[in-house]
RNA sequence: GGGCGGGUGGUGGAAUGGCAGACACACAUGCCUUAGGAGCAUGGGCCGAAAGGCGUGAGGGUUCGAAUCCCUCCCCGCCCACCA
């Protein structure tokens, strides 16, 4: 009896000897081709848990595998070692952040050993190291020089209590309060530095050089947010410009108000005194809010008048001013035009505060509508229209009969209009809404097109039905009729109508059309908005790389020389439980002399958002310790850009942007040749709990690594998690699913090394067809290698381990095929199950070590199948079975199927419509009954 | 509200126009055993004694043939969310 799998001495037994023998030290090797295999750098939090293993034991086997294949793979492993959970742990348990960090450190690097993974342990890089923040200060000057870091007032969230500002993670609640002292946080403009990463965004939309998941380049699409559009200078009647930006050119003539962000520069200036008061408290109260809150959809559309005016400068209208924190200040110019019929936030605004809606853009779909009002025309009314065909509905109210009319297109608008002219009463009106827009009136008929014409009919209607004089306009009126509700707005293209000479524009010229006519007139130009947003990378924290910044009094902001690198992050710090950055009250570290003048000066004592270290950091793990620049510019040569990136999609639209865009300025500076980082990019899914929910120590269904490292040793969790099912999808953990794997590798345990109790079983397959077994497997197996489909890729090996482990007793069992067979599956095997497979392979007496083995090779025509079974359906329903030699030409598979015994009965009496062959699959005969 | 995924046995999942349920878990029965939370063998989508029928969230369509393609709807997950 052989000695039974024991995980845990052979896998210390092997990462020890793969450490002595350097078996996964990195050489640049021009001789070979090198592929960079990249993983997202994890945190130090202090624990690997198994979310780490799910993103990197699946990598550690592609990379693998990528080795067999003959690439001299680089597959390093570093730590993003700044950031808040540090400053935290120093407060509450008064660690120093840098203890607490290296500690954690240690432990990880214990715990990540016991994957079995090839990293690069010589090229490990962790950010905050000195040696690696002096050159993300670097970077920060290297910006500045091009203009592409620059400081202004952005707003930030400030506990007025703790005199602090927050992390968006440290205002808790719908009151929007701090964290630790439960004040109410308000929002606080203050200098902030910036990255511009708006000057990339175009080329930021472009994917054409990398193989993206198409999920991430949608997303970084959406964030990014393109328009096109025009910016168009209104004017105030006091004189001042305010540039509005919109999409929307062709609805210039429907702008019946304007609203600037409550922020907007120019509020200040053009509030009416007797507004003052009125405008400050709304803006204090927008002020409060975060954006995320002024973004919400179920918001009711506030705003307050300043009591100022603006000309629309296409038609001369006079147009109120407001503000209202639906408008941005971030985004565009931070004012807009409101045109309330072709806009639905415009609507609801206009709506809510009695703004006049003017339709300027004709309804696209044709339809109109008309609500008669009991006693607005003559009773004969119906019976004409019934006569000329127009169909309406009568509704019974208390007042008398109404008439819903539906109309569609203009022939019948026109119709309808003629006939309901003439049956007015006096004093009365019926309109037509959606098209036409008009109020016929017994002594003439008014069209909805400008203001002037609102209030001329707001005036009609309230002198002929008291009961109107309730509303502050024509379409607050009109939206109390549900007849309308649905057809009194709409955001289409279509035709211009009331615009001047550029009624009757279609619509799809007309934005290129007014556009062009703006710029002529020296209105406005053609302008691009995007959502995304510059990079506000200051942070008011200890621990992160100081930003290499000194204000003088005399030489204003300067610089940092590069050769004072790095601005060194001081030690000797006190822990505010304010939590207020400590490099704020060290005084050592802000008093500074001015590099310029040599005069006092004062250090920036923010530090640098940690995105802005892991922008950079598969440059770094290239050469960790050169101190000639960011990494050495030779092993750069050989190893970049990345070729395969792995990493949680969580990531899309902040680090996988940020590191693009570092990569781009790179490449403008002159440091790297290429303009995308990472070449191809997969996205694994997420590790759950047992429960199918996020692993949580609140819901208390985490599973530990190490405890199961312990138990079954890493190869089968590593194999577990990659058999759970599709790694881009992730799944539930399961405790007793792992069972399953362990057993399968003690199963290819006993396969290789013990005597099977019998040796005689009569063979099912001949040498030939263990052959053809082997190579079919190695073949789907590659593929699904290549894919990531770890999951049916075990599935494969167990099926192919099940069939030799009935074949182990046979006499095939000393057969050359059989010892093809073994060998095969160890390699496939290796990249998943990397100790195991080494045990086995030098007990077989194989050379060390199976994973400097090629990936092996299959042999297309014994991979193909020799016989096939195929199945014979009469009508779509299987009713037997054939065994047939693969590729058999069509015709002979046909004669074959239709004398199939088992087949006559559904036959006869049939006939025979036709025969679909599908080779190696099946054979469907059509039949009817004969006649 | 918008965008992207997804819905298949008791469970995780396989099959992306061609025999639905590979592989595994759990379960059941049997063998071995002093014992079994070890190992081995056998079984299983559902209904039915069988023949056969039904079956991939619901309904419709295209096709010789649909889990897969199209339309309508329901449910779940993730991301974005007043971006003018």
């Amino acid at each position: 009896m052989a000695e039974r799998y024991n995980p845990t001495e052979i896998e210390a037994r092997w990462q020890r000897r793969w450490e002595e023998s350097g078996l996964y030290r990195t050489v640049e090797d021009p001789s070979r081709p090198k592929f960079y295999f990249l993983t997202m750098l994890p945190y130090p939090s202090g624990d690997l848990h198994l979310g780490h293993w799910y993103a990197m034991a699946p990598s550690d086997a592609k990379a693998r595998y990528l080795r067999m294949r003959g690439y001299n793979v680089f597959f390093p492993i570093g730590f993003d070692a700044f950031g808040l959970p540090a400053e935290n742990a120093a407060i509450r348990h008064g660690i120093h952040p840098k203890i607490w960090t290296y500690e954690n450190i240690a432990r990880m690097r214990r715990q990540l050993r016991s994957m079995g993974a090839m990293w690069a342990w010589d090229r490990e890089a962790i950010t905050s190291d000195l040696e690696y923040y002096r050159w993300t200060q670097w970077f920060f000057l290297q910006f500045y020089k091009r203009g592409l870091a620059y400081r202004k007032y952005a707003p930030v969230d400030f506990c007025p209590k703790c005199n602090t500002t927050l992390a968006r993670e440290q205002v808790w609640g719908e009151d929007r309060h701090c964290e630790r002292c439960g004040t109410p946080v308000i929002r606080k403009e203050l200098e902030q530095w910036f990255f511009k990463i708006t000057a990339y965004a175009e080329e930021l939309l472009d994917f054409s050089q990398i193989d993206w998941p198409e999920r991430v380049r949608t997303m970084q699409t959406n964030w990014i947010g393109r328009s096109e559009g025009a910016n168009v200078v209104f004017r105030s009647e006091t004189g001042e410009a305010i540039e509005v930006f919109t999409t929307r050119p062709d609805t210039l003539w429907g702008a019946t108000f304007m609203v600037l962000a409550p922020e907007h520069p120019l509020v200040e200036k053009l509030t009416a005194a007797e507004h003052r008061e009125e405008v400050a408290a709304y803006q204090y109260q927008a002020a409060r809010q975060s954006e995320i809150e002024r973004l919400s959809t179920e918001k009711e559309k506030t705003g307050v008048f300043i009591g100022a005016y603006a000309i629309n400068p296409v038609n001369g209208e006079r147009i109120p001013i407001w503000i209202a924190d639906y408008v941005m200040m971030t985004y565009g110019t931070g004012a807009i035009m409101g045109v309330p019929a072709h806009d639905e936030r415009d609507f609801l605004f206009a709506l809510k505060h009695g703004l006049p809606i003017i339709p300027v853009i004709d309804r696209p779909d044709g339809r109109a509508r008309s609500y008669v009002r009991p006693g607005a025309t003559r009773p004969e009314l119906e019976e004409t229209l019934e006569r000329a065909g127009i169909p309406f509905v009568v509704e019974e109210e208390p007042a008398g009969k109404a008439l819903c009319v539906a109309l569609q297109g203009e022939e019948a608008l026109d119709n309808y209009v003629n006939i309901v002219q003439a049956h007015i009463l006096p004093g009365q009106w019926v309109e037509v809404v959606g098209r036409g827009w008009h109020f016929l009136f017994a002594e003439g008929r008014w069209t909805l097109d400008s203001l002037k014409a609102e209030q001329e009919i707001l005036a009609r209607c309230r002198a002929g039905r008291p009961e109107m004089q309730k509303y502050r306009t024509v379409m607050e009126m009109l939206y109390d009729i549900p007849f309308y509700r649905d057809i009194l707005f709409h955001a289409e293209y279509g035709p211009m109508i009331h615009s001047g000479r550029f009624s009757g524009t279609p619509g799809e010229e007309a934005v290129r059309r007014v556009t062009a006519w703006l710029e002529e007139e020296g209105l406005g130009r053609f302008a691009i908005a995007y959502r995304l947003r510059d990079w506000l990378i200051s942070r008011q924290r200890y621990w992160g790389a100081p930003i290499p910044i000194i204000y003088c009094p005399r030489c204003g902001t300067v610089p940092v020389p590069e050769e004072d690198l790095p601005v060194l992050l001081p030690e000797d710090v006190d822990f505010l439980p304010t939590g207020e950055s400590p490099l704020k009250f060290h005084e050592g570290f802000r008093r500074t002399t001015c590099p310029q003048c040599g005069g006092p000066a004062e250090r920036e004592t923010d530090t640098m958002d940690t995105f802005v270290c892991s922008s950079w950091y598969q440059y770094r793990y290239l050469s960790p310790r050169y101190d000639q620049g960011p990494f050495d510019p030779e092993v750069a040569r050989y190893w970049l850009p990345v070729d395969q990136y792995t990493g949680g999609v969580e990531h899309a639209t902040m680090h996988l942007i940020y590191t693009r865009f570092f990569t781009k300025v790179l490449r403008d500076m002159g440091l790297v040749w290429f303009d995308e980082p990472m070449l191809r990019l997969f996205n694994q899914g997420t590790i759950l709990g047992e429960d199918g929910e996020k692993m949580s120590k609140s819901r208390g269904n985490v599973v530990a690594p190490d405890d199961l490292v312990e138990k079954y040793g890493a190869d089968t969790v590593r194999c577990f998690l990659m058999f759970i099912g599709p790694w881009e999808e992730g799944g539930p953990w399961s405790s007793q699913g792992i069972e399953g794997i362990y057993r399968f590798l003690n199963r290819v345990w006993t396969l290789v090394l013990e005597e099977p109790e019998r040796k005689d079983r009569p063979a099912e397959m001949g040498e030939e067809a263990l052959r053809r077994l082997v190579h079919r497997t190695i073949k789907v197996v590659t593929a699904d290698m290549e894919a990531f489909h770890f999951n049916t890729l075990l599935a494969r090996l167990m099926e192919f381990t099940n069939a030799l482990m009935k074949v182990r007793e046979t006499p095939l069992r000393t057969s050359a095929a059989w010892d093809e067979a073994v060998e095969s599956l160890l390699l496939m095997l290796a990249p998943l199950a990397p100790h195991i497979t080494e045990e086995l392979w030098a007990r077989l007496g194989r050379p060390y070590s199976i994973h400097e083995q090629s990936w092996p090779a299959y042999d297309e025509a014994l991979a193909a199948l020799e016989e096939v079974d195929v199945a014979v359906q009469v009508n779509g329903r299987v009713r037997a079975q054939m065994r047939i030699p693969a590729d058999l030409p069509e015709e002979e598979v046909r004669l074959r199927a239709l004398v199939l015994e088992r087949l006559q009965p559904y036959l006869a009496g049939q006939e025979i419509v036709r025969v679909i062959v599908v080779p190696n699959r099946l054979v469907n005969i059509v039949v009817r009954p004969a006649r």
